[in-house]
RNA sequence: GGGGAGAUUCCAGAGCGGUCAAAUGGGGCAGACUGUAAAUCUGUUGGCGCAGCCUUCGGAGGUUCGAAUCCUCCUCUCCCCA
């Protein structure tokens, strides 16, 4: 449970660290594929491992607890065991959903009463209850229970959501102090910055969560809409205040762009459906820009998938053939473009992580931002 | 040989005198997606000099102020009985 920094980038914020785990090291900046479920959506355990370089993954308290539920992930000896990643493993609260699942729940002090996306059963998530959670699906970083807040959201309420995640924090640290591991490895708790786009309350919780001396912090509410300038400045601002020696999660970002951008901003790690979601709708993330590969120019474009990309598929496929695949709506074809863009976005932090080690991240960075977003 | 049903925009298939360039699916084309209720969702799909006009509902005529819708003939499909 330890985090040690490298080296420092001259001309911005950016670090290259190590944080080490009972279930490995996880060397900084890097990208964690969503599993949401358990399952980093048609991706295969070894694939993940061994192409596209995953060093930990996430999984998700709320959907986990619903489906298969805390027995049968008991029984499995925790999730690692049950879907057979034995690397590290980051849990999300559940806070997201009290933003997505917004229509089927109440909040109120004590917690968050959850109608179920599956059954339409009740659920109550209280901070407590969700470290219990945690505990028991055993990921090696489990996450304060917060509020996302959405976009827009008026000052009044994002000021009272806040406290409210602040005072939910206190809760989830005392619950998570009293309680112990379940499998015999250590686990660690990261609390999270709120304060949607409001600087003030931006630099007040993150002097709260500095104060509370965490292994690591996270940044949340941010890319829930809002323009990109808003949540670089908001990135900014709070990573300004979070402990320098502690990696920095900026929950739920991003494009490859907003990873670069965070990595100068002092951002550690990363988490995003993108890589995932866009895939299995065709869109494929390269080091030249953004392809839609269902669209009609590719139909004959017998070129490889990427020319310069690092997973296996890349050049075992050709353009028209993965194109053919989702016109013909094969499976393959998403599993093709989620490897794909999985192996591309460790690719980019562990070639972020390179420059910041060699010195040049920003020039480098700079660079290659203005490719990553262009449409080919 | 006798009897019956039908031909609609890329396909299937509604429509059965005006509110029809024509429902709904599918297919095509394009877009969205940021701690995953997402192998999902949205838009568009005759042409143009585009608040209007032109050409379309098997073909040719006709009735009517007005036809994809009614009538006549033709062509072609399908079904049943011999």
């Amino acid at each position: 449970m330890k985090f040690s920094i490298n080296t420092s980038d001259k001309n911005s914020n950016a670090r290259a660290g190590v944080l080490q785990t009972d279930h490995g090291p996880i060397e900084t900046p890097i990208f964690m594929p969503v599993g949401t479920a358990g399952a980093v959506k048609a991706v295969q355990i070894p694939d993940l491992s061994n192409d596209t370089k995953a060093q930990i993954i996430l999984g998700n308290t709320y959907h986990l607890y619903l489906r298969p539920g805390l027995n049968i992930i008991e029984q499995a000896g925790g999730l690692h065991k049950f879907n057979g990643w034995e690397k590290p493993i980051l849990t999300d609260s559940g806070g997201y959903q009290v933003y997505s699942l917004a229509n089927t729940r109440k909040l109120n002090e004590k917690g968050v009463l959850f109608r179920s996306h599956i059954d339409g059963s009740k659920h109550e998530f209280t901070p407590e209850g969700v470290m219990d959670i945690q505990r028991t699906i055993g990921a090696d970083i489990m996450m304060a229970f917060d509020e996302c807040t959405p976009y827009p959201c008026e000052y009044d309420y994002a000021k009272n959501s806040l406290d409210l995640t602040h005072r939910w924090l206190k809760r989830c640290i005392q619950r998570f102090d009293e309680t112990d591991p379940k499998y015999g490895y250590n686990q660690m708790l990261f609390p999270i910055v709120q304060g949607s786009v409001y600087k003030d309350l931006r630099i007040k919780s993150a002097e709260f969560i500095a104060e509370q001396n965490a292994h690591g912090n996270a940044i949340g509410g941010l890319s829930v809409g809002e323009p990109h300038e808003i949540m670089y400045e908001m990135t900014e601002v709070v990573c300004n205040i979070l402990p320098k020696d502690k990696p920095r999660y900026l929950m739920g970002v991003g494009t490859p762009e907003n990873i670069l951008e965070s990595i100068a901003l002092g951002i550690d790690m990363f988490d995003c459906v993108m890589p995932t979601r866009n895939a299995r709708h065709g869109i494929i993330f390269t080091s030249e820009g953004i392809i839609n590969i269902k669209n009609e120019k590719w139909k004959n474009d017998f070129s490889v998938l990427d020319a310069n990309g690092t997973s296996y598929v890349d050049q075992q496929y050709t353009k028209a053939y993965v194109r053919h695949l989702f016109a013909a709506n094969e499976i393959l074809g998403g599993m093709i473009t989620s490897l794909h863009n999985l192996a591309f976005y460790l690719w980019l932090v562990q070639e972020a992580r390179k420059h910041i080690l060699e010195g040049d991240f920003a020039n480098w960075k700079n660079i290659m931002v203005k490719k990553l977003s262009s449409r080919i």
